[in-house]
DNA sequence: AAGACCTTGAAGCGATCGTTTGACAGTCGC
DNA sequence: GCGACTGTCAAACGATCGCTTCAAGGTCTT
């Protein structure tokens, strides 16, 4: 059995997903190893004896969803690449390529949508907490990959100013999805309860305003002649 | 001697500055009162004898920027309003109203740049932490006020869709605000050390594009006629 | 000078933290 | 049947948490 990488034994799973509620919930710091052994229904070692460690715990819990949604941001940034053949992609679908694997990956976990969200969302969020190194090079990398078809995507743009607005873009995605309680409470009633696509493509639509802020459409899509039928 | 609102006396001073620092770069959850307390040079018992607990400090450095920064930001909202007499304010001018009390309060701070825009992030973002009723009752009042404003000045927008572009516009503050190293090493030598006055600027174009997303700026200029002047 | 009040000091309180221990049962190959 | 291994259990360990206690010093008024 693999004993290092994501939990397949029963009780190693129970562990997990009972540490993902608590630490959607309260945050990865607020949870101790005692509230996450009695929501599991186990002992208090057994953390200890299946992880090693809390840490090592918390460390499962991250790579569990942020490895296959910055996995997928990859495929999505490569294969967008190769169908547009070394042309710049536009800058929706790049932002596209960006987001919507967090949709994917809410449907696969076992996680209401909302813990969901506000789970990746605290990872995004607490850098403090103990995120494996692992998860950390594959978000540079991520991010060093989109900065690179943005470059091409907004030319007139020092990659200095790429990289401070993707910063933006993530900062605001970050608070939304872990902070869903605010909003809801603010804007009640007004729009029900908005499905995570709804939201999603409500959060594209502003970033990708702010990331193109003061390059006109037409400067970007010059070299494709269809480009006015874009929208 | 006033013992319950902001701290004059030289020792609760003391604790309240050495309160900042540690929280600015730790957070408000990962310092204890001995940390404060020996980086005060200070007694244990001295922030329960001052602040009748921990919680009553953390009350302490919370009200005393993020209430200058909201009084500000509610005192240029009403300006603008009352120098536009009725007219809808320019999108501009509400951002700026918004932004600028951050760079106003900073230079009034005992805190370096880097330690004020670290510690007023967390504020915000962890609203998880022991955040005075009244604190949180200020941050409504400007919301509630800003989006009364926004709706005048994008009237197209539902009031529904203003309240979530302002979150992601808060999002995005909070973000860069309080995790200023993230960027830093990212963008190494490139731009040097930017001011605050710099990052605030950039921020507050991103923000202004999100915010005025798929809305000429001709509609919403129309009932001035020197509209096509304001840039 | 004396008493009232404010502030600080060292020590310790109970609670909770992550982790470890060692006994006990279940399962496997041999 | 019998060691070897795996997993679970109650109990306890040392460390740290926020907070309290109480004595001692300081400053003030009267």
């Amino acid at each position: 059995m693999d004993r290092t990488s994501v939990p397949e034994s029963g009780a190693k799973l129970r562990l997990v997903v009972a540490a993902e509620e608590l630490f959607a919930e309260r945050g990865f710091e607020a949870v101790s190893v005692r509230d996450i052994t009695k929501h599991a229904g186990m002992n208090i070692a057994s953390i200890n004896y299946h992880f090693g460690s809390r840490d090592g715990l918390v460390a499962g819990v991250m790579t569990r969803y942020i490895t296959p949604i910055n996995d997928e941001r990859l495929a999505r940034i490569e294969a967008l690449e190769r169908r547009w053949s070394g042309k710049s992609v536009p800058l929706e679908e790049i932002l596209d390529a960006f987001v919507r694997p967090l949709a994917t990956q809410v449907r696969k976990s076992e996680l209401s949508e909302r813990l969901f969200l506000k789970l990746v969302g605290r990872m995004f969020g607490e850098q403090s907490s103990a995120m494996p190194p692992v998860v950390e090079e594959q978000f540079k990398q991520v991010l060093t990959r989109f900065v690179k078809s943005l470059s091409k995507a907004l030319p007139e743009l020092a990659v200095d100013e790429i990289l401070w607005r993707m910063h933006f873009v993530i900062g605001a995605m970050v608070h939304f999805m872990a902070q869903d309680e605010v909003l809801q409470r603010i804007s009640q009633g007004a729009s029900g309860n908005p499905t995570v696509e709804t939201t999603l493509s409500r959060f594209s639509r502003f970033a990708i305003a702010g990331l193109r802020n003061g390059i006109s459409e037409e400067v970007i899509a010059k070299p494709s002649p269809q480009a006015t039928f874009n929208f």
